[in-house]
Order: C-alpha cells, then sequence, then structure tokens
DNA sequence: TTCATTTATTGAACTTGTTCAATGTTTTGT
DNA sequence: ACAAAACATTGAACAAGTTCAATAAATGAA
C-alpha cells in the first residue's frame, strides 16, 4: 500500500530498506472525498502528504473572489502548505480533492522526528524542494513570456493525463485567465485543424 | 570580509564557530564589473554565489527577444541557476552585475564537500530553498491575480530600496509588462496624488 | 564639456483578455 | 429516469496591455 511512496522516494534519493521502511511507517493514509477539502484558507497546515490515488488542486481566492490555481497533485503527487506547514502559521490556500482520492499524511512532528533520526531525509526534501522549486520558476518564466493560448497548449503537451481529468473552470484557474477566455482559445485552436 | 555571509547563514539556522568557518572558507570572493556576466544562456553554472556588495539580475530571454527578470540579487542574497547547477545542464538564464559588486562563490564540488561533512548544512538549504520557494509561490498568485499597477505598488512597498537602484526598464522586465506601460502607470499614479 | 548612448515619456492604433448576460450541454444525486 | 446543478459556448462591449514611432531627458565615457 505504500509502495508508490517507496518508489518515489526512491527516484530521489538511495536509501536502505530500514530507513524507508522507518520513514514511511510515519504516513498515515487518509480517503478524502470528491470536493473534500484537506486544507482551508485560515488553517495551519498540519501535515504533508503523498497522493497514491485521484487528483487535488491547490488553490488561493484572492480579493476579489477569484480562484488562483497553483498546482494540481495527481498520483505521485506531494502536497502540502510549505509557508503553513514549515512555520505554523494560517494559510492563504485551499487544498479540495477533485476525485474520490487517497492520501498519505505525515505529521510535523514525525517529519521532525524523521530529519532528526534518518539524516537522508534531510537529504530528501533538500532535493524534492529544489525540483519543485526549479519546475515553479520554469512556470514563472512560461507566464510572464507566453500567451494564454500557448500555454494552453504547452499544459496539454506536459500534461496529457491531467487534461483528461479537469475541467475547463480549472484549467482556466491554472492558465490565469477566464474560462470564456478559454472557449474562445479551444475554438480558435479547433478551427485550425 | 565574510561577515555579512555568516550572519546569513545564522538567520536561518544554529551552527557552531567551527562549522560555520570550515563552511564559509570553501567561498572565494569575485569582483564583477557593472554590466559583466557572472552567467550567460547555454553555460553550465559552476557556482552558488552570496552577494556581499552591488545588484545583481537574473534574467531570462525568450523566443522573441524580450528580457524576463526572475528576480534581483543584492547584498545579502544569494543567486545561482538552481537547475543548471545541481543538474550539471546548460542554463536557460543570464545573470548579470547592475553595477560594480562583490560575489562570494563557493563551486558545486565544495558545496558536495560540504554538504557530505557538515550535516547541517544539508539543513540549512533545505531551509533556505523552502524560503526561496514560498515567496516564488506568492509571487506567482500576485501575477495570476494583480493587475500591473497593483504589482508595480507593491514592488515598491516590499522594495523601495531596489526601486531606488533600478531603471524602470528592469523594473517592467520583472513585472512582466513592457517599459512604456510602466511609463503610463507612474503617470497615473503620480497624477493621483 | 561634449557627444553618443541609454533611459523615459507620450500618443495612436492595435491585440489580448475580461465581463456580463444569454443559451446550450453535461454531470450528478436521488 | 429526472430535475437540479455545474460546466461550456457565444457575442458584444469594454479594459488592460502592446507596439511602433517620435521626442525628451539623463547618463556615461573621452
Amino acid at each position: 500500500m505504500k509502495e508508490l511512496l517507496k518508489q518515489n522516494i526512491l527516484k530521489h534519493i538511495a536509501l536502505s530498506n530500514k530507513e524507508i521502511d522507518s520513514f514511511c511507517n510515519l504516513f498515515n493514509e487518509n480517503k478524502v472525498m470528491k470536493k473534500q477539502f484537506l486544507l482551508r484558507e485560515g488553517d495551519i497546515c498540519k501535515f504533508e502528504g503523498f497522493v497514491t490515488k485521484g487528483l487535488f488542486r491547490i488553490y488561493h481566492i484572492d480579493q476579489n473572489g477569484f480562484e488562483q490555481v497553483l498546482y494540481f497533485a495527481q498520483e505521485n503527487w506531494w502536497i502540502t502548505d510549505m509557508d503553513s506547514f514549515t512555520n505554523e502559521k494560517p494559510s492563504h490556500l485551499y487544498i479540495q480533492a477533485l476525485e474520490d482520492s487517497v492520501v498519505l499524511l505525515i505529521s510535523k512532528k514525525d517529519k521532525e522526528f524523521a530529519y532528526n533520526n534518518i539524516p537522508k531525509i534531510e537529504k530528501l526534501f533538500r532535493i524534492m524542494t529544489q525540483k519543485t522549486h526549479i519546475s515553479l520558476q520554469r512556470r514563472m518564466i512560461d507566464n510572464l513570456s507566453k500567451t494564454a493560448d500557448q500555454r494552453y497548449i504547452d499544459f496539454i503537451e506536459k500534461y496529457p493525463n491531467l487534461f483528461q481529468r479537469l475541467t475547463n473552470l480549472q484549467i482556466a484557474a491554472y492558465l490565469g485567465i477566464s474560462h470564456e477566455f478559454l472557449s474562445k482559445i479551444r475554438r480558435k485552436i479547433a478551427s485550425k485543424k
């Protein structure tokens, strides 16, 4: 049941059986039904999670009530509000299941325990954080330099699987455009084929 | 001469004198004259750096020849292309001094040495990477949800010091707008006062 | 100081994306 | 299978931001 998690970790770093087992044992399985929230604005994020089934959206609601999706997390992705979790302060984010999902959660206390007792875990999260930072940096550049059409096309190419599972509403919120405009982009693309 | 660096590190993590000295000794001081480059697209980034004097821009040039500034690094800031440095692959970024500057550089080899011989350094960079990730995430949300006017006002409030030292051209490239439009924003704001 | 270069401002025409309201389509829960 | 809700599409009017070209102002190197 924690096979996916183990494989995911081993992609980043080499660990002995003992190390990986004792780390994975700190995670607990949770089911989250579609539309339920793992985190809401104002909550303090008490967990770091790894998705083994289903799909989540991590988003923010701005002053005008518009939702911005920071990222989607499907099977094999990690989810948390790093700011709220590490600094133990109220979150600005929502984490909601878009499908019936299963997620493995580790508490802050247990993660601290792992940092202090399994030295390589520090390295693991240093590497993982670097990787997520690198991809966010790429997305930042893309958002600054590319037009919405191109960002949509890139999204489909990069995440064909997510594209199938998401509504246009969600994709628009990720691309940072209105869903009406996304609809017009789709029409334009369709007419070109 | 490495006092700034030591102070900066101690803000993130507690280290013994011995630990911090042996780490800081791995850095070498470099002078970089205004307009000179520390890194160009295509180069493999061989260093991680800490600015003790001056100001740098870290930017990207897109398909249309437009420059997007990822961030500015003044005194007390770290600079690198994390992707290129950690994965030893050609960079997509430019790092250029905007003023006569001084930067402390550490090589990949020496950083690996530190990771392996000073266990807390792993934690230090895990924490620092988390912090930069958190602020990039905030900027991502702002870029998706705020209008250029507001982003400009926010920038001035958040970095009054940088605002003084940068041309509008550079600020526009950071905000992701044309410098002509920035000029119009400035006029609008000025007329409201 | 001078002249060349870089930076900043402005206006007009244009493109990209938003808003709102109406309508049609698909999903979902029971 | 049905009604309700959520999602998608469309058009028209609008707002935000770009582009281009011209001019002015500031900076920098000799």
